[in-house]
DNA sequence: AAGTATACCAACCGCGAGCGC
DNA sequence: GGCGCTCGCGGTTGGTATACT
């Protein structure tokens, strides 16, 4: 790490850790509606709160955000969050970006104390009720999308929805889907336009 | 009832990217 | 171009609740 600039960690040691009182929430609350979810240090300053911006803009995101849904995920989010999981690997944020007021950290928190299980069960499963198939072929086809773009990760959003998208019709087929069950991905792509443009 | 294990989830940490000076 | 600051992401930790023995 070339530097160790101020406000990427909370290292005050007189700075406030651990859970948020609903008097902290409020005062966040408030200045965040006066100046905007924006320069995150200031407001934490100017709410009088003893947080680092870094705190601040988490517990804004996860929780104070307006639309936030909390909790009880339905069994569609469930699908579509094993879906897009599958599709983009653990990009908690552009899955998050899919599911409306739900935040990256809640589904991480899913997938990992509910799906991930999930997930491995039924691999274990398949795999006793599947005949053996040559290890190649196995690892190439269960290879997560999101790989081939993971080293290097500079713009690796980018690169990776260009290489997902770009064109290739192959990526359904990866997935063995049936035309009908390909209604939500088309709907998803009629309603954004950033993935419009890439695909 | 007490102790231990496991599950869940809020919060923290490290890092990289982008931007303005 | 280099530096400092801010933002956002993904991985991890730690506290609490619940289940189990």
């Amino acid at each position: 790490m070339p530097m160790a600039p101020t406000g990427t960690k909370c290292s005050k040691k007189e700075v406030n850790r651990g859970a948020w009182t609903a008097e902290e929430d409020q005062k966040l609350a408030q200045v965040v509606e006066i100046h905007g979810p924006k320069r995150w240090k200031a407001v934490a300053a100017k709410a009088g709160l003893n947080r680092c911006g870094k705190s601040c803009r988490l517990r804004w995101m996860n929780y104070l955000r307006p639309n936030i849904k909390r909790g009880n995920i339905s069994d569609q989010e469930e699908d579509l969050i094993l879906r897009l999981h599958k599709l983009l690997g653990n990009r908690w944020s552009l899955i998050a970006g899919r599911l409306p007021g739900r935040t990256d950290n809640e589904i991480k928190n899913y997938w990992n104390s509910h799906l991930s299980k999930k997930i491995k069960q039924n691999e274990k499963q398949t795999r006793m009720q599947e005949p053996v198939l040559e290890n190649s072929k196995v690892s190439e086809r269960e290879e997560p999308l999101h790989k081939a773009s993971e080293e290097g990760s500079s713009k690796r959003d980018e690169e990776y929805s260009t290489s997902c998208f770009n064109g290739d019709s192959s990526l359904f087929d990866l997935y063995n889907e049936e035309p009908l069950e390909l209604e939500w991905m088309s709907h998803f792509f009629e309603t954004d336009e950033i993935w419009l443009n890439l695909a």
